[in-house]
DNA sequence: ATTACATTTATACAAGCAGTATAATTGAAA
DNA sequence: TTTCAATTATACTGCTTGTATAAATGTAAT
């Protein structure tokens, strides 16, 4: 049953928030779930693909969050991107990601370390494209650099923050104070035109390009994004306009959040939007009704 | 005896860079150096001593160098400081300290893992002072947050830049790239102002201050120093000079590097020193022979 | 209700790890 | 030659991940 399969990917996700991902053990993680070893190695091959499994029930809902505080709103807003900056910041904070990440990172399973590096090559390359948004196609050279610099500034001193007392700055002073500092290092390293890392080789880190996500998921995101711009445009702020936006965010949840979308729902949600408001909004509700399906019959 | 003990550090830390730490099994180092495991434990109570074995014979050999750099120079100046990193890039580079040290930071044994983090506090705390001499006591208040900025920032930019190619930039052009960004970010975060931790959180970091240097060597050092600058004061450029530098940094040498001083060199080379150039430096050469008795009879 | 099939359980097992214990052997100095 | 410390070989403990298998349980269709 999926729902024992969800389980033991929670309790052992606990597990390795106060233990660590090495001093678990295999016989604890039965032992909190109160299933078997047979049962356990039905669900997950290994213990490092069971990993992946907790981490992909993370980053799902992250990426989920992240897209939506962007949608319908200006790309190039810093405050959109500080936002979504401490939304990943609050939820590394709970489930404790970053300090398993580094832990796993260096374990011995070879496939675990090399999905955690493409994880953080995603990560980069996904701050790269914020920044092209934010800064513009102008400073595109000296874009790769400062996302690094970016990157491990924030994990650091976030870091040291940390570890120096837990009252010190808050998550979202310290974004502030490095999101400052690389403002002026743009403009500072634009003058003096220096450059380490060329911005072409994000390309070369993703021979066969990945993603974690389902490519179902992104075509739904994609359009779903759509289809809520166009109602923005189509209909005025109101009931009419919040609920059809409700409709569809609840479609789009069903579908990327849970393990078994219930089709009935989702049906009759959409047949709801089509009646009362596709003839406003034909090619976007059209396109929407596609990856929805697309979702449901992969 | 020593020389066996030597032998295995070294092999050891060899099979650590080709493998990494946690794949390198005790078994391994047994055949790779040819020794059995009752005498492995006899020479190391644990692989994470064995460890922190390898690591402080290496960390003793980069502190020398570094201080040996520093002598007869001004420390405000910022070339003598990008030579220091540089070393220790280049030292870290062959001997994979940085890579071992992220792979045993996040290991089980909590013994290794406090002596790390001691580890790397020592070098941030290191480069602060530095950042004090350069940047002289009014920047004081933004200085650990440049610090932290700038060790991450390094180590990032360079991991990225060795992984995109190993042609890439040099060592030299990654010091300085991020030697001029830091420059500008310290006078930029004095004009704003803004700081996220005070300097004064680094003496909590140290509640005992336990140098991983024998303090007798510390006290070495500084005399050293001390004496080799009289000399230069007192005597001529010429073969006089060279020769008595010469003389003292061969002592120096002999005593921190070598796990068994010869004391006959020492006390003959000592003698000449004092026959030859005690009048003119008494006092130095006073502290110096002080402080030689105290590494040789501790 | 019975048959059929998938899931789960308990348990034993293999191969590897770090570290302990011990008796036999070797080396070096007195 | 004696003495004592260092070294070796080997067996052992207790832990790890992962495999194998027979018995038990649940579930769905006939």
């Amino acid at each position: 049953m999926n729902n024992r399969r969800q389980n033991v990917i929670d309790t052992a996700h606990k597990l390795f928030i106060d233990k660590g991902y090495q001093a678990t053990s295999i016989q604890d993680i039965l032992e909190g779930s109160g299933i078997s070893k047979g049962t356990f190695y039905n669900y997950f091959p290994s213990k490092g693909e069971l990993f992946i499994a907790i981490f992909r029930s993370f980053y799902k809902r992250i990426l989920h969050e992240r897209e939506k505080l962007l949608v319908d709103q200006d790309s190039a807003d810093i405050e959109i991107f500080i936002k979504q900056l401490e939304l990943q910041m609050m939820e590394n904070k709970q489930s404790k990601m970053l300090i398993l990440i580094e832990e796993v990172r260096v374990s011995n399973d070879d496939e675990l370390k090399q999905f955690i590096n493409e994880t953080l090559l995603l990560s980069i390359r996904w701050m790269y494209e914020r920044f092209l948004d934010i800064f513009g196609e102008s400073k595109k050279p000296y874009l790769l650099d400062s996302v690094i610099i970016f990157h491990s500034m924030m994990t650091h001193v976030n870091h040291f923050n940390y570890r120096a007392n837990a009252k010190g700055s808050s998550e979202i002073q310290i974004i502030r104070y490095c999101m400052n500092r690389i403002v002026h290092l743009v403009d500072e390293v634009t003058e003096s035109g220096e450059q380490i890392l060329s911005p072409e080789l994000i390309d070369t880190w993703f021979p066969k390009f990945k993603n974690h996500l389902n490519p179902c998921h992104n075509e739904l995101l994609n359009s779903t994004s759509e289809l809520k711009k166009a109602i923005n445009k189509a209909f005025p702020c109101g009931e009419n306009r919040t609920r059809a936006i409700e409709l569809v965010d609840f479609i789009q949840d069903e579908l990327m959040q849970s393990d078994k979308p219930r089709k009935f729902l989702i049906e009759s949600l959409l047949l709801t939007l089509k009646t009362q408001y596709a003839v406003q909004v034909p090619a976007c509700m059209e396109n929407f009704e596609k990856s929805i399906n697309s979702c449901l019959y992969q």
